[in-house]
DNA sequence: AAATCTGTCAACGTTGAAGTTGATTGACGT
DNA sequence: ACGTCAATCAACTTCAACGTTGACAGATTT
């Protein structure tokens, strides 16, 4: 029934899209607050304005909704991330500075791309229903992809001498994996007391020099 | 029902206690695998190898399980960080010292009491309903007070001018738990290529001395 | 051996959230 | 004014998971 709606005015309709991922945009807000299993359409259609049933005129249940959020949006982020990464690759700047960038884009990503990210970051894909799904495989291998352009990195870094070779680098991505995604659980967008900015610099700093003062 | 049957052996029973404490570790090893909300007392059942209704003969409900996971096992290996960072504290040690200690005993006590502590890591507190209960909010005062002291101690390490003063304590101890807590998605104990005293050695080298080589 | 206790199981009742349907409202072109 | 269509809503069905009950088998006690 909603379905015959909506592959009647599928693709065009000027303010269908424009509803569309308003609502997309509330369901991700309400998600990243309660996570998947708890939030439910009557929490979405609360915050969308209103009620339940409508929610299935732009969506055909919850499952696709979720999905959608992932398809139309975060799966674009991380393809913007990737060729981002790849082009400060091809960048003329030394090794660590191409991983200070990968750094600042990764933090700077969550930031703009809010709540997005960050929700694909806190549902641990590998415990969800749709860890086998063809999309969930195909974010997987994106975030595998990124991790490995910062892992053969730090493998450079290793083999030119800039980094110490006594620290595995699996080791060194996972804890710098570790700063960076855990921000979600406290790095909040907006007017606060500590931002990304900030956050890149301290942890970058941490990263390359440590904690120890190289005065003393 | 179920009620009178538990309040009438309520505390005495030989191996009752021995059960239940069994169907504790196979509630946390589900909860972990699956989450809370997405786990079902079906699935907890299964591991248990019965029925799902005898698990109400242990516990009255879903919640109470769960919390009972919190109340017996977790809040107590809380206490037991707690005392033992305390006691490091008192420790004729340098402040550096101190901190090695810690990140040593927080990382040693995932391992150990795995996977009760990943559970309580993983489940974000702050999104669950029970957020507002007595239990949760005294969990939540065991960490803050852990991590009190963790943070207090790079105050004392700045202040002492062994860490540079130019990155902001609270984000240092951001970055640090990061790196601790998100071991929650890759550490996992026995005989593995990557163990907790490794992770251990790794994360406190990188986070006293940083990945640049002295040597360069 | 009778009584009781421990723990289990099949069957049932209850609840809450997902999903469906057809009527209805309001905007817009004719 | 009329018909059409986007969008909404109240009311319903369905379903999965929680929770309950009473019977029952084996062990233990008296």
């Amino acid at each position: 029934m909603s379905r015959r709606r909506r592959s009647a005015q599928n693709e065009s309709s000027p303010n269908y899209q424009a509803k569309r991922r308003e609502l997309l945009r509330d369901a991700a807000i309400v998600f990243q607050e309660k996570g998947y299993e708890a939030a439910t359409l009557n929490d979405i259609a609360e915050r969308f304005g209103t009620d339940r049933a409508s929610i299935y005129y732009y969506f055909a249940s919850k499952k696709e909704l979720f999905q959608a959020l992932f398809h139309d949006v975060v799966s674009g982020v991380l393809d913007e991330n990737i060729t981002a990464a790849e082009a400060v690759l091809a960048l003329d700047l030394s090794t660590a500075e191409k991983l200070r960038r990968l750094v600042e884009l990764q933090l700077l990503s969550y930031e703009n791309n809010y709540p997005y990210v960050y929700l694909y970051i806190q549902e641990d894909m590998a415990k969800l229903e749709f860890q086998s799904t063809p999309w969930a495989k195909d974010m997987l291998r994106k975030t595998r992809r990124f991790e490995k352009i910062v892992s053969d990195l730090l493998d450079d870094l290793v083999a030119e001498g800039t980094f110490r070779g006594d620290i595995p680098t699996p080791l060194m991505a996972k804890a710098l994996f570790g700063m960076i995604n855990w921000t979600h659980r406290w790095l909040k967008p907006g007017p606060r007391k500590v931002n990304a900015k900030q956050t890149i610099d301290a942890f970058c700093s941490l990263f390359f020099e440590g904690a120890l003062n190289p005065d003393a």
